[in-house]
DNA sequence: GTGGTCTAGACCACG
DNA sequence: GTGGTCTAGACCACG
């Protein structure tokens, strides 16, 4: 079973944290490619939404080529994971250079952010 | 004049955009405690946007203790804006450690995200 | 169905006084922690006022974590509602103490403000 | 001279705060019957704010005949004060009792609130 | 002229 | 149907 934390006070929308633990995981390797993921109905029911949600979440998925639905078979991760990973990298890695420049305008400078990953 | 860039298209809401540059522009020192910020009707003006959208953004600014507001009189940068800017940076710097676990997660280590920041 | 009666002619704008009902109702148990409230538009129904005025009432409410607003699914008492009532005792508590002051400044006595009490 | 703390913040108005301000001095024996209290030119310099809305403050003030102005003489505490005061008292009883019924939806009853003042 | 309140009403995403 | 955003515009008190 899946673990999702949905927070419904969000302004991201449900599909779309559905979208980003799934891609979360992926990229964490806790699913794997060529793994069977849960029916829309199935996790819909286990998360207490409505299957129309899920869905959409699943078309998302599809359409980043994260997942493919094989009608009557199910959905699974995509084989060819790897070229999605790339692109999730390059995205996140403009978001933290956006992130540290925000800290160099509150008046952190390079060297105490270079201590912030350090320590971590 | 202040130079505030809206972006229409983006999920963030055109008053948080606002909140959100004058918050920065305080933080860079490009406005200063005490100083007189344009009245509601100017910036709605000036940004070609209902007054009612510059009102809300100056309440959540006035709310986090950013600005006040003298009725009659116009708008200025609180003159105790210190300790605001450091929950600021508190906040950012929180944000900032979660993109690292995020890049971690993505197989990127942590020499090569202290190069990320080097090449800045 | 929620009883708020408003008083146009009053200094206390009508979006306060929605506020502070609500917050006189969830202290004397009348709405219970976790109970959804009428939708912003119901209320503004019921009221004959404007849904942008009970809005208004409602983000000051989220603001101070009496409510919480679940988009699509309604409004609803906060759970952690304890603390918010502490601290709104502290404050009436400090204003009652202010209120006392005021009565000794006028030529009243302790003995006398007792006696005021024991009345009611 | 005078001391008035004028809150440019508060929704209360400015000659209103005025108001309130010379009644309490009044009430608290600060200022005496029959004393004569500053000129509206000269009161407005003190308190660096328009003329207009000190003038405004003595209107009421005169209305209330708590002062009286005789032209070219100056402006003075009424002789007769002590009805004033005793409308004043009236008011303030009532809104301690109010205040009271607050508390009391508060959860706080009646032996809690002697309480209070005993130990003031 | 300034901030503040309120109405009327449109449009949106979400589910 | 629900909350959220935004416009257009009126009216108010204050000074």
């Amino acid at each position: 079973m899946i673990l999702i934390n949905l927070d419904y006070q969000a302004r991201t929308p449900i599909y779309e944290q559905i979208v980003s633990t799934i891609e979360r995981y992926v990229a964490l390797g806790v699913i794997k490619p060529g793994e069977q993921i849960p029916s829309i109905r199935e996790l819909a029911a286990n998360l207490g939404i409505n299957p129309n949600t899920v869905k959409k979440a699943y078309d998302i998925l599809e359409n980043k080529k994260v997942i493919t639905s094989l009608s009557t078979k199910g959905t699974f991760i995509s084989k060819q994971i790897d070229k999605v990973l790339d692109n999730r990298k390059t995205e996140e890695i403009k978001k933290f250079k956006e992130q540290i420049e925000l800290l160099k305008s509150l008046g952190i400078d390079k060297e105490q952010i270079i201590k912030l990953i350090d320590k971590d």
